[in-house]
DNA sequence: CTGAAAGCGCTTACAG
DNA sequence: CTGAAAGCGCTTACAG
């Protein structure tokens, strides 16, 4: 029984598994037996390696062992960003569902590879290819139609993934996503019980968009029950920023030509708490009183919507079981399980802003 | 000259550089060469090979490359939490610390790592050990005392990180972080500008959270210079947590005896956003008003201070080069270059929660 | 239960 | 400028 002789000159550098091997006296083979634990190995001979694991500070080597097993362990994280952000801030509401999949993967034992994408670039060639990550999860806005040939192509080259975003009935891949659509109804639901009739919607509500798109088409439903319906001239193109939301409100004010005078439409309904933030301040500037001129809905419920003047009405989307979920089926469609799209519950957080709440 | 034969059956196995050293008609070296950009490939046998590299869709395997270069090309982010943090949200301030981290990365041309870690768990063994990144980032509040010793070991080991924080005298490694001093003082002058005698700090203010005892000298400092001082009897434990600053208010309104009555203190200087809008929270149920009866300061410049009620006044810190540096740093560190702990400047953003704007 | 050996897919010193 | 070959550090089928 001969041992491979460990490196003469031992100038710190990391051990390896033959380090270990010469010093429990058992061949480099046993070492890897025990530490993907298998269970052909002796308990006495498991002891040995093991301390000298310990004592040599031994980690295996990642790149080794995945080029052996072909397998990552990592996920990778795509954020997409509109192109026209700059190098503004994220939507707190990604961010969130960001610490959600951190947290996901350190519990499924996955390492967790982030970066953020423009929706132009070439992302589908290099995670899966270059075997960095044994899947994706895909997450951010943007236009749904210009980026479906990509998942098309990543369908194609095998690669596995999940996108975070509306749950469509023939789309490529999985989704998991927020029921939108009754999100949707749950606001006009709550609008057509306080009485609103005139709903407008700030947000781009087409097939480029689908998650806004059915938030507008529960919101119609309910307000049909109701005895009425969403109004397309109350509807307004936002993306999910900021100052889109301002821009849109203003274009609503502006159609709806009420220049210090009523508003055509007694409510409306954001596809976007950051849009509700921005038409907030377009209304305020415009001497529009939230929620006593026009009730005001967002969606998302991030962290800022308890705290806006007058606290903003909004839905909740479960982020923490939206990353468990992503990171589990991402993990099924790695391990060849069945797998499949899933829609979460959205909550309706009544606050100021709808003029509902007491105060 | 021969070359390898192409694996028989072709079936939907990715690409390696045989596959692609064959189609071009070249040696799988060659390929190599090529891809790694080596000055010593013919004009025409690079274009061959890329045209085969563009025809197979073809990606170097990362582990395999990464394995005989003995470098990943990816760094990773430690994110630390407080064990007292559930499972709640994490600081919307690392959160942009996260993003500009991330979008850092990406410029420099590595891959980002991503991990939520208790400062309890052993994380010192696992990201450099296993080689699964070239070095660490280190994100997070906690207690310092308590986890310098781990710097010390991961300095031990060889393992290169730097550190988002305090920058001190002694400390193990390198850090960056904002002049918190400095941002201390300017708020000590702001609130001694207007008036203030009496200034309360919710904080922890020991070397066990140094950022925040740096702030807390910088306000005395400030205070100093106009005459005045923080007084220890107004300073109150907290973390950086909404609910500790709520806490910690409360605690201060018990201490300074104001039930009712004009409380001890007439400004507050929370250590930061969160701890701010937690002690907003409190005053407000104690009927004490924002900036009329005290005036408030908090510090990070978190999105959501723009939206409290009153607006907070806060010190804003640079994320976006904090980010930049914190990568440069670290990979001037891999690449063996000269590196330094480097502190960026603080910024005072008045709103009306100091009673300073117009309004 | 254990060891010797092949091989995962690259990169680069060596020889031409 | 190019090819043949060694080797990065593992994992596991194979033989005992």
């Amino acid at each position: 029984m001969t041992h491979p002789d460990p490196p003469a000159s031992r100038k710190r550098t990391k051990a390896t598994s033959i380090d270990i091997a010469h010093h429990a006296g058992v061949s480099q083979a046993t070492v890897s037996r025990v530490l993907r634990g298998s269970p052909l190995v002796n308990a006495e001979t498991r002891r040995r390696v093991e301390e000298a694991v310990r004592e040599l500070n031994y980690t295996v080597d990642r790149h080794a062992s995945s080029l052996r097993l072909q397998r990552s362990g990592t996920l990778a994280l795509l954020l997409f960003e509109d192109p026209t952000a700059d190098d503004s801030h994220i939507n707190p509401f990604f961010l969130s569902m960001l610490g959600s999949i951190t947290r996901a993967c350190a519990r499924a034992g996955q390492d967790l590879l982030v970066s953020f994408q423009q929706l132009s670039d070439d992302w589908h060639a290099d995670y899966a290819d270059s075997r960095k990550a044994d899947g994706l999860i895909l997450l951010g806005y943007g236009d749904y139609l210009s980026y479906r040939g990509k998942l098309d192509t990543l369908l194609e080259q095998g690669t596995r993934f999940v996108r975070w975003g509306a749950v469509l009935p023939d789309q490529p891949g999985l989704s998991i996503g927020c029921d939108n659509f009754h999100g949707g109804e749950l606001v006009g639901q709550h609008l057509a019980g306080l009485g609103c009739r005139r709903v407008a919607f700030l947000g781009d509500a087409s097939s480029h968009y689908p998650e806004f798109l059915d938030r507008y088409r529960g919101c119609d439903a309910a307000l049909r029950v109701a005895g009425g319906a969403m109004d397309p001239a109350l509807q307004v193109d936002a993306q999910s920023a900021e100052d889109d939301g301002y821009a849109a409100a203003r274009e609503l004010l502006a159609r709806s030509g009420a220049a210090g005078a009523a508003p055509g439409f007694d409510a409306v309904f954001a596809a976007s708490d950051l849009i509700a933030i921005g038409a907030l301040r377009a209304f305020e500037e415009h001497g529009l009183h939230v929620p006593g001129d026009v009730r005001l809905v967002g969606f998302d419920d991030i962290p800022t919507a308890r705290f806006t003047q007058p606290a903003l009405t909004t839905v909740a989307q479960d982020t923490s079981a939206a990353g468990e979920l992503l990171v589990e089926t991402l993990m099924a469609l790695i391990d060849n399980q069945p797998a499949q799209s899933r829609m979460l519950p959205a909550q309706l957080v009544v606050r100021r802003s709808s003029g509902a709440a007491p105060g």
